[in-house]
Formats: structure tokens, C-alpha cells, sequence
DNA sequence: TGATAATAGTTGAAAATGTAACTAACAAGG
DNA sequence: CCTTGTTAGTTACATTTTCAACTATTATCA
């Protein structure tokens, strides 16, 4: 029997995640206090712009109920603002405070030099391998 | 601004991780009722032989909590037995039971077919590269 | 129109996880 | 031996996640 656990894949893709988000992970969490959750409804909205938290669902696909306790720390965090919208008012706008502009990029800043770090000895066609071969498992 | 959530990897690794965890997860936990450390605590000892929960700790770079939690459920499913070590009184060898081995190479075979369905349309060559990145990453 | 279904978002309870403190057994140095 | 430290494993409690039910609003169509 030669089935190794590190060759299966689902079991590597979470020790690999898991080991990724680690060191970012703490980052957020100590200078921001902030969950994981949290962190991408933020970067969905300072990076892709002003919308609401079924947008969030859809494109980041994160279950609806997370969002909405995410949207809630966020907004008592004053990181964001919601504004009903006029033709449909089941939803809301969601848009980022300036100081939830601050820290998006603060985080996206610290993001983006964790990301190279992590590929650091690592090729850039293997880099890129990879980075084609995961957006295709995820469904990207 | 070019820093597109999809080609930063921690999020990226988390979501393939879910994605490639998600029909395997629903297969042992539908068919077993069985949680993810639970299934990794019965392949760690049906694929390496009888351990203490100390040694799977370390193998599987799980919490031990988690590992202690997970113990107690398959023994209360009748997976696995404990008897204490001699020489040793605080440790105890945990061994499958044949229910256990069986879930287990029930489980090891859904496992095998999962990951070959995962990586269909990913070359050997591409494959192999992910696996050895991968590895890297998480540090085994 | 008006009944029924669908959608956006929230809430409460149950399950799971993480953290820290704990028990029991062994180890080592005086 | 006996104090102090370490290790294996468990338990208690707080935090998060999940699941199902719920409100409020809009859509569908007979």
C-alpha cells in the first residue's frame, strides 16, 4: 500500500493553508484584533469596491451568515458603512470608513510582502504552475 | 493597485484547500459521522501502525486537544482501543479495531479516487511540482 | 390583485475549535 | 528521597463556525 498522506492532496492543500495564513493570520489578528473573515470582506471591499454583503457571498464565497457577523464587527470597528439602496431595500451598500481605507492598505501592503516571502525559493514558472493549478481546483 | 486576491496565496491555498476538502468531507462524515482530525487520527494509525496520541501529535502536526477529542470519538465509535504502556504508565498505544481498519481502507480508497479526480486535467509534470511546492510550504 | 415563492440579511442554538489550566506520571539534581 | 521541572493526556471555558429558523422585502404568475 502506497498511499502517502503528504501525496494526498486535500490533506496538503490544508497543512500548506494552513501554514500560509499563520504568520499573516497573527499579524491581522493582533494589530487589528480582526478574524479571518473579516480580513477578506475588507480587502473585497477596498480592492473591488462598494457593494453589498451578497455580493461578498457570491464572489468570495464565504457563507452569508459569516459576512453578516464579519460586516457587523467591521461596523462597530467603524472599518465600514452601510446605506440602503433605494430600488431594492432588502440590501445594503456596504463602503469603507477612511479609516477602514487605512487599514486595507495596510493589510494589503503587509499581504502582498507575506505572499513573497512564501514563494521565496520557489521558481517563478513553478510560482506560477502552482498559482494556475490551485485557481483551478478552488473554481476561480 | 495589482494585487488580485486570486494570485495571493494564502487565500488562494485556503480556497482550493475547502474546495478539494469538500466532497471527501461529505463522504466520511455522511458514511461515519466522522469529524476531519477524527479521519486523520484512523488513517495515521491504519497507514503507520499503532501510536501514542503523543506520536500522532507530532506526525500530523495536530493540537493535541484535538487529537485527545478525536481519540475518545473513535474509541466511543469502537475504531480504536487504547492500553496503557508499561514502562510508561502516562502513555497509552492506541490500535484500530477491525470496524476500524475497515473504515479505514474504506476510507483510503474513496481518498485515492478523490485525489486522482482532483488532479485530472493537471499534467504529471504540473502535479508533481504543486506536490513538491506544497510540501514546502507546509513544511513536511 | 393576491397568493406563493424567492431573496437579503439577521439571529439563536448547537457543534467545533482554541487556549489555558489542570492531573498524573516520570526525570533529574541536590 | 524530595523538590522542581517536564511530559502525556484531559477538562473547562471562551471564541468561532455551522445550521436552521426567522423577518422583511421583492418577484412571479394565476
Amino acid at each position: 500500500m502506497n498511499f502517502d498522506l503528504t501525496s494526498f492532496l486535500p490533506y496538503l492543500l490544508n497543512q500548506a493553508a494552513e501554514a500560509a495564513s499563520l504568520d499573516f493570520q497573527r499579524e491581522y489578528k493582533a494589530r487589528y484584533g480582526m478574524l479571518r473573515t473579516e480580513w477578506r470582506v475588507l480587502f473585497h471591499l477596498g480592492r473591488y469596491g462598494d457593494m453589498s454583503a451578497r455580493d461578498i457571498v457570491e464572489r468570495a464565497m464565504i457563507h452569508k451568515t459569516k459576512v453578516s457577523r464579519a460586516v457587523a464587527a467591521l461596523e462597530g470597528r467603524r472599518f465600514l458603512t452601510r446605506k440602503s439602496v433605494e430600488e431594492d431595500r432588502r440590501r445594503e451598500v456596504l463602503s469603507l470608513t477612511p479609516a477602514g481605507r487605512e487599514a486595507f492598505s495596510e493589510l494589503t501592503a503587509l499581504a502582498e510582502k507575506h505572499d513573497v516571502a512564501l514563494m521565496q525559493g520557489v521558481s517563478a514558472e513553478d510560482a506560477a504552475v502552482v498559482r494556475r493549478v490551485l485557481r483551478g481546483i478552488a473554481g476561480l
